[in-house]
RNA sequence: GGCCCGGUGGUCAAGCGGUUAAGACUCCGCCCUUUCACGGCGGCAUCACGGGUUCGAGUCCCGUCCGGGUCACCA
């Protein structure tokens, strides 16, 4: 015993750098948060490769969430591992895309090349060393060994695997460089032949362990029995490794990934044993689905094939982030209608969040149901709320709106008050980006005249009109003017016999609403009249005559 | 193929052995309404299928089928 582990000794000084750190003097550089009992520490760990899909924020949205019900932490860090994908400053984008869609980070990555907090560095192409202690500790107590296999000898292992019609995989029988004796791993090492570390798995495949998942429960899997590699031949981890030591260095709580991660959680269990690591809880969600208009069936949602759905577009198209934010919960706990009816008012955080009342299997992305969301959220702003959204929308998106808006944002307001406040406010707008489309009458520049075909009733009404007419007055015009014109003034007098009249109120009106805002479709016709002003309400009147 | 996870209406879903199987979105009717909306009411489910267990089964068990994931020096 003594003996392996000399053995072991000499295997990890021919490995590793001299000078390294210990462990202890990691744990102590990276104490235990002094957070109070059940504060969650959360993490969002993308690989920096660009944008994000809605379904990429799922789990940091959840992140957050937790962190913030919990008075925790969440922190951003990046998984740059992969130097055969690395595509420059994939970086920015990511920080963008969550600034933009309104997730705060309290540490971690906040830029290229820029990061805050005590935990770091929150790059993992940064950790070499941290890894290498870790990694060298494992080789000290015989947990790890280096192995030369190429990728060509392990390619052909994987071809006699298939022959052999058995499970594929560097374990058992199959592990060619674990039983090495220390003369010949000293050989090898010496040649300088590229080699990774292994981790020597004490697992059986025949066991099971037991393992929770705070989505599906308690789950039954085999145990990992592959001598995975923990260290590439560059001397960069791989992700599972690096999970281990980063997520307990860093002091995580609670692991939010996505469910491609379930398979390798008797993996990350063992590592977390072996390192002599307390793991963290972890819930693994689905991912947000899209139905497939080639296949009908459903499949992930994808940066490439649906860039409706990446968080830019979103942005750019003008979802407020409330409605964003309030959409997601949606799908993460359908519950969460049934409070927001309950409590209309309340902020997002105050709603129990539950990972237990998450659905095992993933939700279809509903461009629909976020519209229906979204302009109920903008339903309740206030006008000016609703003003100082869309002028910063359009600072950003529509320049010419944006002066058309705070040209005169008294008016602007105004408009935006019409049926607005109100026990049932109208629900028109889901994202800024239609606010031009939607309210360009109220602006000169962008309306557009329509010829309306009763020019008579717009005659007739040009008499009675007296803009300081209130609602009620302003209607019984409308009214008195249908009669002598031939239409009725009551809708279901009409509809008892509608041969007799030429139309109702609602065609009466109907031109007036053409004639002054060139639409079929809009809020409060008596209101819209007050807002866009008498000059205006006589001058497109008798230029649609 | 091995292992794992799922399967309640077009969509998101409640439900956890006894319910008329909630609710939301979409769609379709109707009602309310000066217009446009909002809102209200109604319609839209053989709970994947087949066997059990039970007085009784979306709900528990087994099998089948279907969907997804995973088996990399990618994450």
């Amino acid at each position: 015993m003594t003996e392996n582990l000399v053995s072991a000794a000499r295997l990890a000084a021919a490995i590793f750098e001299s000078g390294l750190k210990s462990p202890a003097e990691w744990e102590a550089r990276f104490p235990v948060r002094g957070l109070p009992e059940g504060a969650m520490v959360t993490r969002f760990a993308p690989s920096p490769t660009g944008f994000l899909t809605l379904g990429n924020l799922l789990t940091a949205f959840v992140d957050r969430l937790l962190a913030n019900t919990s008075g925790g932490v969440f922190f951003l860090r990046l998984e740059d591992t992969d130097k055969k994908r690395e595509t420059g400053d994939g970086v920015s984008g990511i920080v963008n895309d969550m600034a933009a869609f309104g997730l705060a980070i309290d540490e971690g990555v906040t830029g290229f090349g820029t990061e805050r907090g005590a935990y770091g560095p929150y790059t993992q192409s940064h950790r070499r060393e941290i890894y290498h202690t870790y990694a060298k500790a494992l080789v000290e107590q015989g947990l790890a060994y280096p192995c030369f296999c190429s990728a060509d000898d392990l390619d052909k292992l994987r071809n006699e695997q298939e022959q052999a019609g058995v499970n594929k995989g560097y374990y058992g029988q199959w592990t060619k460089c674990r039983n090495l004796s220390l003369d010949e791993q000293l050989a090898h090492l010496k040649s300088g032949e590229p080699y990774t570390l292994r981790l020597r798995s004490p697992g059986d495949a025949s066991r099971k362990i037991f393992v929770n998942d705070l989505v599906r429960g308690k789950l039954e899997l085999p145990e990992y029995d592959m001598d995975v590699v923990l260290l590439k031949a560059d001397g960069i981890p791989t992700y599972h490794f690096a999970h281990a030591v980063d997520d307990h260095l860093m002091r995580v709580t609670h692991v939010i990934r996505g469910d491609e991660w379930l398979a390798s959680l008797p993996l990350h269990a063992q590592l977390f044993y072996l390192l002599g690591f307390k793991p963290p809880k972890y819930a693994h969600i689905a991912p947000m689905m899209k139905l497939d208009a080639e296949t009908g069936g459903k499949r992930k949602l994808s940066k490439r094939k649906d860039p409706e759905a990446a968080v830019g577009a979103l942005v750019r198209a003008g979802y407020p982030n409330a409605a964003l934010h309030e959409y997601l919960v949606t799908l993460l706990n359908s519950s969460f209608e049934d409070w927001r009816r309950a409590n209309p008012d309340a902020p997002l955080a105050k709603f129990p969040f539950s990972l237990k009342k998450m659905q095992p299997s993933g939700a279809l992305f509903d461009l629909q149901k976020l519209e229906d969301v979204s302009k109920t959220v903008i339903s309740r702003m206030t006008a000016e709320q609703v003003y100082a959204q869309a002028l910063a929308w359009a600072n950003a998106f529509d320049p010419d709106l944006a002066s058309l808006l705070s040209n005169d944002p008294a008016y602007s307001i105004a408009m935006l008050s019409i049926d607005r406040g109100n026990k049932k406010p109208r629900k028109d707008i889901a994202r800024w980006g239609q606010l031009r489309e939607l309210y360009s009458y109220f602006y000169d520049e962008l309306f557009e005249p329509r010829l309306v075909s009763a020019p008579e009733i717009l005659q007739a009404y040009l008499e009675v009109y007296d803009p300081n007419d209130d609602k009620d007055a302003w209607f019984a015009k409308i009214k008195s003017i249908c009669e002598p014109l031939g239409y009725c003034p009551d809708v279901k007098t009409y509809k008892a016999d509608p041969d007799t009249w030429k139309g109702h109120v609602s065609d009466v009106s109907g031109a007036i609403r053409m004639a002054v805002t060139g639409r079929e479709n809009t809020p409060d016709l008596w209101a819209v009249m007050r807002v866009i002003g008498e000059a205006r309400v006589r001058g497109r009147m008798e230029e649609a005559m």
